[in-house]
RNA sequence: GACCCCAUCGUCCAGCGGUUAGGACACGGCCCUUUCAAGGCUGAGACACGGGUUCAAUUCCCGUUGGGGUCGCCA
């Protein structure tokens, strides 16, 4: 019986078939497979950083191990030594990391295992599933345009899988380079996927791909099974630009006489132009995101919701939440687009809940390139405790931590500037006096808190018969440059007694001068 | 072009044969008030289309259209 064209039965509880068997689908595993300690794998190549779309298949696949008890494992497919750079990997696994995801055993690089993929191409060779293809590059290219041209789909014409024992020895002692084949049987071929449930493609439709290169060493295709067969993985979960591999797959699986593993296909990513996301498009990488302020917990907690929801209405949740509330099988089938401004709402909802040490950590350094603070300042116990109650009154109305910087920074210096818009509408002539009488009323109040001064502004107010608002909106102008910002009095007790009240006469001594200059 | 996948407000998600089709982001209005980029309330906004099946389809089936993906000696 010739290997390529036997059934080859796959384990009972697997998921694939062919038409020829009309096996019971098993859509519904059963709790004690369900129970399973499983295996799945994150596998990024490291051509480039890893943007939202990895970083969410990731998500998905750590969920899942974490839920179903089992190893979440990384594997970095660096085989394609042209576009693989080496200092591009711990960038990826600090991404990894700061989304909370490490790898559960030691970290696989695919690089490495080239002897061991060679070897699974000698087996293949061996059983007669594969073949060698002498065919040139230039003559695949013209069959591979002329079906284009055609409209047909352009697939291997099977030259040399017809080439006799004879041909093939002496084409090998002439030393004729070739590159290895699979041979795909004929029939169809259907799996279960746990996002898609049945699909099945003709056999027909999957051409004699190459397994191997002329120097021997083994294509993608090939690794991944090897790899994923070594590593035990027993669950892939991946973007579902790979359905076409996975058929593939499945074919050196079954040539191998392998067990397979579940297939699920998550849902690409998209752009708000509906394009696929990549780094090409100038998509941006997961650290810059964490670089300009997102919180990692949020992230992972928007891009779970992008194609998967825990059906009760819940958006915001913490880490443990979605862990236990996850299932593949929920997961939506179509691509999602990925928006901006919804993660950044995402991220001011975690920023009011987020622990005050992860807000102080991640701010104090962007205080200091800012220029505001030096590490000294930051260095001493008092200034981290004046800088948590800055946080914690900001926290409200922040949506990245950036925001901080800009709305925050009139807290650590007195060297900033009035709003334009501010100036023109709450510097006008008469808000000078108003500021001198209010900081005098401030300087005689007996405390610096917020009741004595609300009932210092409420005296003064009446006194000169104005609306609070006449003084309020001035004050908050000379003690924080802006026009928004926390409660008033909150933010002046926060400033404290002596910068309020020199700010203050600071800001009534540039309105006379504005005055002056107006009107000479 | 071939093959595969998909289809509910602009976007994300809920809905699983009978609902005033719900929530979130964004957008508009109103309120609060000391500001808003805060908070509260509220409004507009969707079942792509055409056939079936059914007493009844957003829900099931088929087709059309639309969108996405894949088609390398890349991963």
């Amino acid at each position: 019986m010739r290997a390529s064209f036997c059934v080859i039965r796959v384990r009972p509880s697997n998921n694939l078939m062919t038409n020829s068997e009309t096996k019971a689908h098993n859509q519904d595993m059963s709790d004690e497979e369900t129970n399973k300690p499983c295996v799945v794998r994150i596998a990024p190549s490291p051509s480039g950083y890893l943007h939202v779309g990895t970083a969410r298949t990731a998500i998905f696949n750590w969920l899942y191990a974490r839920k179903h008890n089992g190893k979440f494992l990384i594997r970095i497919e660096d085989t394609d030594t042209e576009r693989s750079e080496a200092d591009l990997i711990q960038p990826i696994l600090d991404a990894l990391k700061w989304l909370g995801m490490e790898s559960d055993e030691d970290i696989v690089y695919q690089s490495t295992r080239d002897e061991i993929h060679r070897s699974y191409v000698a087996k293949l060779l061996d059983s007669g599933s594969a073949y060698r293809c002498f065919c040139s590059k230039e003559r695949l290219a013209e069959v591979r345009e002329l079906a284009m041209k055609e409209k047909r789909a352009p697939r291997y014409d099977r030259t040399c899988a017809n080439l006799s024992e004879q041909e093939v020895t002496a084409k090998v002692e002439a030393g004729d380079s070739f590159v290895i084949r699979i041979k795909i049987p004929e029939g169809s071929t259907t799996y279960t996927d746990m996002v898609l449930s049945d699909i099945t493609r003709e056999n027909s439709e999957i051409e004699d791909f190459v397994v191997a290169r002329a120097n021997g060493s083994a294509l993608y295709n090939l690794a991944v099974v090897v790899d994923d067969h070594e590593m035990g993985v027993t669950d892939v979960i991946r973007g579902n630009d790979h359905i076409t591999n996975t058929f593939k797959q499945i074919h050196i699986y079954r040539a191998l006489e392998l067990n397979a593993p579940r297939f699920a296909h998550v849902p690409l990513l998209l752009r708000p132009d509906k394009r696929k996301i990549s780094k090409r498009l100038g998509d941006k990488d997961v650290a810059e995101y964490g670089a300009d302020g997102v919180l990692p917990q949020t992230m992972f907690n928007y891009l779970c919701l992008l194609g998967w929801s825990p059906k009760d209405g819940r958006e915001i949740m913490a880490r443990e939440e979605i862990m236990e509330a996850f299932d593949v099988q929920g997961i939506n089938k179509n691509n999602p687009v990925f928006d901006v401004q919804k993660l950044n709402a995402f991220n001011k909802e975690h920023i009011k809940i987020a622990p005050i040490e992860q807000l102080l950590e991640l701010i104090s350094p962007k205080l200091q390139e800012a220029g505001l603070v030096s590490s000294d300042w930051l260095a001493d116990e008092d200034n981290q405790l004046y800088l948590a109650k800055v946080i914690d009154l900001m926290r409200e109305r922040m949506r990245i931590v950036d925001d901080f910087i800009v709305s925050a920074g009139f807290f650590f210096t007195d060297e900033f500037g009035y709003d334009q818009k501010g100036d023109r509408k709450q510097f006008v002539p008469e808000s000078a006096d108003r500021l001198t009488a209010l900081a005098d009323a401030f300087d005689s109040a007996s405390t610096f808190d917020l009741e004595a001064l609300e009932a210092a502004l409420d005296e003064v107010a009446e006194k000169h018969d104005v609306k609070r608002a006449a003084f309020i909106h001035p004050t908050r102008l000379a003690v924080s440059g802006l026009t928004v910002g926390p409660g008033l009095f909150d933010l002046l007790v926060l400033v404290g007694k002596e910068k309020t009240l020199a700010r203050m006469r600071r800001a009534a001594d540039y309105i006379r001068t504005k005055k002056t200059e107006v009107t000479p």
